[in-house]
DNA sequence: AATCGATTCCGGGGCGTGGG
DNA sequence: CCCACGCCCCGGAATCGATT
């Protein structure tokens, strides 16, 4: 079976935050709804719906329609899911969308922080396997869009689509329907300000050589980082041709720090999307740029 | 002023779900 | 069955901003 997950505040909230990435830092997938306390405690689906009901009573739109998807979320995520089933969890920082397996037999309970502020509370571990960009999607599903839009929902339409896409082998390129861009200077100094402070976090021992023209922006011993910021992830991110040297020559050494947020504030909190030797783990459009000269 | 591209806005489509 | 909803998302249009 595949499910769809996601892993994030609804985004209707002002402050809706995506912990996709997080999960899939941590090997787990993490759902919300804390309060109920360990699923393995509830008996039944209406069991769970008076709880939810009671805990979420007044925050539930719809009255009995909205209690009871959720509850249908949380039991599927109990009882339906089983071991070996796939998870796809999208990422609405990076664009991107996390495959898994799907890793325990049952739920867990755990209220610890993952790596940043994840504290969704009912996890399974997962097996990731897969990082797949838009365009990859598009090629299982064209026009970007499977499974439902609720906390958890099975994928029913291109199921097969999709386990033909992980048995073949990852192609060169798959094109991506996104806008190119132009490397902001702005931007890029506050992801490096931001990428500085979340290697020394890390333990690192940043340096930063971007005004060397290297290829990277960062160093740290042996370890090179490039460093790209951008408003959403509807952006391309951009190698120059020296860093793309630079990551082919130096490959597990070389990794590309990708900073999503809308404003300077949350890129501050961010935690980037990290590409390690991204000429091998990621599908890149080459792009040949023309100009015309007027002969005299 | 005009042009070009990045960014934001928003209409509406789509899939999977439980309620009735 | 049908309907209305969800921890949604694409893609065109409008807007913004930088550069000439």
């Amino acid at each position: 079976m595949i499910w769809k997950i996601f892993a994030r505040l609804p985004s209707k909230w002002n402050d809706a935050e995506d912990y996709a990435r997080e999960c899939y830092q941590a090997g787990i997938i993490a759902i919300g709804w804390n309060k109920l306390g360990d699923l393995n405690a509830t008996e039944s689906f209406a069991e769970l719906r008076g709880k939810l009901k009671e805990g979420w009573g007044g925050e539930a739109e719809s009255g009995a329609k909205t209690i009871g998807q959720w509850a249908g979320t949380l039991w599927s995520f109990r009882n339906k899911v089983k071991a070996g089933d796939y998870v796809i969890c999208p990422d609405s920082d990076s664009g991107r969308y996390y495959v898994g397996i799907i890793n325990s037999d049952s739920v867990f309970y755990d209220e610890t922080t993952l790596g940043g502020k994840c504290n969704f509370a009912h996890r399974r571990k997962v097996k990731w396997v897969r990082v797949l960009n838009l365009g990859e999607i598009q090629s299982i599903w064209p026009g970007g869009r499977f499974g439902g839009n609720q906390t958890l929902s099975e994928v029913e339409k291109g199921a097969e689509r999709f386990m033909k896409f992980l048995k073949k082998k990852r192609s060169a390129f798959v094109p991506r329907s996104r806008v190119s861009s132009h490397p902001d200077m702005e931007w890029g100094k506050e992801a490096e300000a931001r990428a500085m402070v979340w290697l020394g976090e890390r333990g690192y021992q940043p340096t930063n050589v971007a005004h060397l023209n290297v290829g990277w922006d960062i160093t740290c011993g042996n370890s090179r980082f490039e460093v790209k910021g951008r408003k959403s992830p509807r952006s391309a991110v951009r190698l120059s041709q020296n860093e793309w040297r630079a990551a082919k020559k130096f490959k597990r050494e070389y990794t590309v720090l990708i900073f999503t947020a809308p404003t300077k504030e949350a890129l501050q909190m961010t935690t980037p999307m990290q590409i390690p030797d991204p000429t091998r783990t990621e599908s890149w459009t080459p792009r040949v740029m023309y100009e015309y000269i007027l002969a005299e």
